[in-house]
DNA sequence: TTTACTTTGTTTGTATACAAACAATCTGGG
DNA sequence: CCCAGATTGTTTGTATACAAACAAAGTAAA
């Protein structure tokens, strides 16, 4: 290929950066009036799927680095929507569940994720959405 | 819908993030030899690519806040690059261009980004890879 | 021309994201 | 039991990403 047929907008990193950007300004637009980041979100919903999860497994479960998970937990724990408890079986490991006010927070904003879901992939057909959410699964 | 029908898997914007992660870690290691970002490597794609630039269109260009566009110019200029120059037709603006070095930086790194995008997209087919791109276009 | 508005680039602060290095702890094999 | 190796959580450093607030410079309308 000609070292100047390169075109940045063919590339599936850039378009795929470009993509995630959007989804995260619709996201922050739509839970602005409950101050959650789309991370703090997937750490809560998986955090009450699990009922009590260690911080490690936590951060595979959501795709987060450690050294991120920390940071994430450290801000939902400072607002008091989980709480920590060492794990009896394990010394090394902290287990974290919602609060009560964890829950209620979850409660009231899973509405507002599948909002945010719908409001991305607006421009895109029913078939067209299951399309993409497949072939885009099959990239990781 | 009920409130614990959320799966954090099928939620677009999930799926994005992860996607783009893989496609990061694929990037980096393909261009662990020459110490260049996503980023960085879209910044001098594009300064290539218009020959002379100014900081926040080459932002708009690429993607990038303005904000954003400062460290990576920043970076790119500490390494000799790019080279600054003040645009004569309006004195807020700093033009940007590659310097012989980072002509020669690009023409050996472009193969390897169409390799990073061939990696990324290994797992489709020629035709799934294009319904792919034009999918992701279209959310933008 | 003067004023109102816009654009450009900068700075500060917050939130991911990840590499690398570490101490504490657990586990499996001998 | 003991030890090599793996896992858990932490810390530091670098690089996006973006909101918000600003000063300097440009533009357009009255």
């Amino acid at each position: 290929m000609a070292k100047d047929d390169y075109v940045l907008e063919g590339q599936i990193g850039h378009v795929l950066s470009r993509a995630h950007q959007r989804a995260s300004a619709i996201f922050m637009a739509n839970f602005a009036d409950h101050g959650l980041t789309p991370t703090q979100f997937a750490a809560l919903a998986k955090i009450r799927d699990e009922g009590e999860v260690s911080q490690n497994h936590l951060g595979r479960l959501t795709a987060m680095d450690p050294a991120t998970m920390k940071g994430v937990i450290g801000r939902l724990h400072k607002r008091r929507v989980i709480t920590r408890k060492a794990d009896p079986a394990d010394g090394r490991r902290t287990l974290w569940r919602l609060t009560a006010s964890g829950v209620r927070l979850l409660s009231r904003t899973v509405t507002v994720g599948e909002a945010t879901t719908d409001a991305t992939l607006a421009p895109l057909g029913p078939k067209q959405r299951k399309t993409l959410l497949d072939l885009l699964s099959r990239l990781t």
